[in-house]
DNA sequence: CTATTATTAGAGTATATACTCTAGGGAGTC
DNA sequence: GACTCCCTAGAGTATATACTCTAATAATAG
């Protein structure tokens, strides 16, 4: 593999154990067992890695939201659309986390994540107006659908970052994707009021499979 | 008034104006015209100072919080409590902002903010709960009203981040108190469809006040 | 083989920042 | 006047970190 590219998997999973801020592009270049020159030859500077990372998230995300044209949406849909926003969200988590350092550091990925935000908002606009067509949500007034749209991508958002607030007492807390999954219990809630009766058992069977085993905020860390 | 009280006060507003990472011990001493050694005189770190701060925030919000026990709440009563806590957010916005960072580095702040999560939680709880037994929305069953209260939480102490990332091409985002409060707009969206017949009209039209004038990631800045 | 380009090493630097240390001033008390 | 206690000054330090610079080495093209 490249230098080049085995720098920004190498940095990838460094930001997201260790949180961007404590990850220096020394520690990075010492991981790889290269110089920082190396590095810095690679990379004009450490924002550059994370705009470029931030890339392939964006383009992961953006494929991962589209819509079909077609065709209404089935519960099968919301699944998959929940699953992979949260395996993307998983895959890419460090930069949910110092989401405010980053952009108040680099004009492009301020600009770059403010329309990022607006797409994903108008896709998941879409979706809800899928599942309404698909007779699995009530179908809302414009206005209210784009409040809704909005709170789901707070919840989703932010949810790992409640997590680690809300978590354990070690400065490093480990959290799993299975518990980064019940982010996904949430984003149902939020459905919940405007399920149809046609599918409101088997929404909230899918539900069920995402909910914590326990209150959130007594969870402890999973001992070592 | 005592130095070290200026140093609280000093600190909360450079902390909230430019972001608690920003601002150094040397930015303070600057500011208030006294030496470093004088502040370390009064804290025995910068954590120290943050940890007081957030011991102010957190009183402040239980006070805001406690529910009435002799009666059932009223939409009055729901709009006290979402005007205080945003304004208790306002004051204190640097903490929901570096949270995590603040977290990281310090164990009484992280294992008390865990419980202050929690307390919130419940209290939100009780407030559904009250204007449940007030007629305001329809009672839910408790597994339900607590995944409610988590989202409100989770819309609550997020909205402030969301506004500093949709918003602005500055480095400097200026929020104003304004738009803070359009969270109260977020909020009340995910009570919406709970909604007694009864009183849906009167809190539609609170919601109303706190509409935006703008989709939020249109939003620009203020021009200076 | 030679010339050129791409890559790598690694010591070094400029800057920032939390914090320390010593010395002393001012006000009240005996 | 001397003692004490609270408060203050401000130069200085240890450490971290993003990044630079020069030189050397591989890879490739002609």
């Amino acid at each position: 593999m490249k230098t080049r590219e085995k720098i920004l998997l190498c940095s990838l999973d460094l930001f997201n154990e260790r949180g961007e801020r404590n990850v220096t592009t020394n520690h990075i270049s010492a991981e790889l067992a290269i110089s920082p020159g190396n590095l810095y030859y690679h990379f004009r500077n450490k924002s550059d890695i994370i705009y470029e990372l931030f890339q392939q998230y964006e383009q992961l995300v953006g494929y991962y939201l589209t819509t079909p044209e077609d065709r209404p949406l089935t519960v099968a849909d919301m699944r998959g659309y929940l699953e992979s926003v949260f395996d993307g969200l998983w895959s890419y988590r460090f930069l949910h986390r110092d989401l405010e350092h980053l952009l108040e550091n680099d004009a492009r990925l301020r600009q770059d994540y403010r329309e990022f935000t607006g797409r994903c908002l108008d896709a998941i606009n879409r979706i809800f107006e899928g599942l309404a067509e698909g007779g699995v949500i009530q179908s809302q007034p414009e206005e209210l659908r784009q409040a809704m749209s909005l709170n789901v991508w707070l919840v989703v958002t932010n949810w790992m970052a409640f997590l680690k607030t809300a978590q354990g007492n070690n400065r490093q807390v480990e959290i799993t994707k299975r518990q980064l999954k019940q982010g996904i219990y949430q984003v149902l809630t939020l459905e919940v009021p405007y399920l149809m009766p046609a599918y409101r058992g088997e929404v909230l069977a899918l539900r069920e499979q995402y909910r914590p085993e326990l209150p959130l905020t007594m969870m402890e860390p999973a001992p070592a």
